[in-house]
RNA sequence: CCAGCGGGAGCCGGACGGUUAGGCGUCAGUCUGUAAAACUGUGUAAAGUUGGUUCAACUCCAACCCGCUGGA
């Protein structure tokens, strides 16, 4: 079990971007989350099962989550410059076209979760369709339905497989229903109603405003509290993000952010103009003229293995000719500040503080 | 001294008698279950100088200036 609150940096590949397993244990990462439908495609899910599961073939003897391709359902559907949806959605599953290749393959949710067995995770997710937003309430009720049958069609072959491997691994149901209340509390009784062992909220940040994905959380949170199972946001993940939802009981999030703005050269910090300023949600961009000749660290206050030693100049250079221990050096530093944010907002919840930390971080409750 | 080639925004640079070249860089912005070490936006260059031809020249002509290469 995860401690709680968690926060989940993304290794879609099998791989948190330019970090090792020893990095990522370093800077206190306790579970990363891979993808299903990356590593069906290359090396293939079977090719992991015979290296012994994702565990043996990565080295990392953390925690690991799975997604369903679910999310692909979304990101593969989108028209990506013009280049056409790589996808189509049936009854009974998603064809995908490869982006790699545009080779055919099929999802189905009993597929989606014999791949997740196959790949070993601890944790793995049933398979939904991500819904775009905006949604008509019409399409979002028949995605929504669609993704409760899939979910049976998903627990089904989970508890199959669990017992005829003899696995334990633990199966997340995924709450939908797009931005219409009645539809996610529909989503969230059902899915709450079913044996998963954690519950998943799904189709948020696809391009909505905060306030609404706030709403949102807010609807089906207390079915999935009243669980008392683990409560995984799927896909959320700024720092603001941390505070309004680990606040309000959320086990674990996960988000590529952090690490995709690392490589971009975008650090978070909370030194200077962050500290009044929300409009920059804590976050810099290393490349700029001004930090070429600056010696401080990347953040005042931070102890990460990056600013124990490394200061803006330097990481400035690496950024401006491209070299890769740039990318490593602000990843560290990005995933570490997820991870410490999350330290302290544990610690507050414990100690009774956590309104206070709140509001010194995000100016608001 | 002669010959050839060249002279365009920070850099590179295609085309062309009249339309926004383009690339890189710069600067700004974006990213939330990674088709992402990505993407978007960003400059009214008056095109070596001076004339000429033309309705119109960066594009043609002349002279001059500068650079490179070769030759005497």
């Amino acid at each position: 079990m995860l401690s709680k609150p968690t926060f989940v940096p993304v290794g879609t590949q099998a791989t948190v971007k330019s970090l090792t397993p020893e990095e990522l244990k370093e800077i206190g990462v306790e579970i990363f989350f891979c993808n299903t439908y990356h590593l069906y495609l290359r090396p293939g899910d079977k090719a992991i099962r015979k290296f012994g599961g994702l565990h043996k073939f990565t080295r990392w003897d953390g925690q690991l989550i799975t997604d369903s391709g679910g999310f692909q359902v979304f990101s593969l559907g989108k028209d990506h410059n013009g280049a056409g949806s790589l996808i189509k959605i049936t009854e009974d599953g998603v064809e995908f076209r490869s982006h790699l290749d545009g080779s055919l393959h099929f999802f189905t949710p009993e597929k989606s979760i014999q791949i997740q067995h196959n790949l070993g995770a601890d944790n793995i997710i049933a398979f939904d369709e991500c819904t775009p937003y905006p949604a008509t309430k019409k399409y979002a009720q028949q995605a929504l339905d669609r993704t409760h049958r899939w979910a049976l069609r998903s627990l089904a072959e989970h508890k199959k497989l669990n017992k005829k491997f003899g696995h334990k691994l633990n199966l997340y149901g995924v709450i939908q229903g797009s931005y219409y209340k009645d539809l996610r509390q529909q989503s969230a009784k059902f899915i709450c109603s079913q044996d998963f062992d954690g519950i998943a909220i799904g189709g948020v940040s696809v391009g909505e405003p905060k306030d609404k994905m706030r709403k949102a959380v807010s609807w089906v949170l207390p079915y999935a509290l009243k669980t008392g199972k683990p409560i995984h946001l799927l896909g959320v993940g700024e720092v603001d993000d941390l505070f309004d939802f680990f606040g309000q009981g959320i086990t674990s999030m996960d988000c590529t952010l952090p690490t995709r703005m690392a490589r971009g050269g975008q650090f978070l910090h909370r030194t200077g103009d962050a500290k009044h300023d929300m409009r920059i949600k804590f976050k810099d961009q290393i490349m700029r003229q001004k930090y070429k000749f600056d010696q401080t660290k990347l953040d005042d206050d931070c102890q990460c293995p990056t600013c124990q030693k490394y200061d803006k100049a330097y990481i400035h250079h690496l950024f401006k000719t491209q070299e890769l221990l740039g990318y490593k050096l602000l990843t560290v530093h990005n995933v570490y500040f997820m991870i410490h944010a999350t330290q302290l907002i544990r610690d507050a919840l414990k100690n009774g503080t956590f309104e206070k930390l709140k509001m010194e971080w995000l100016g608001r409750l």
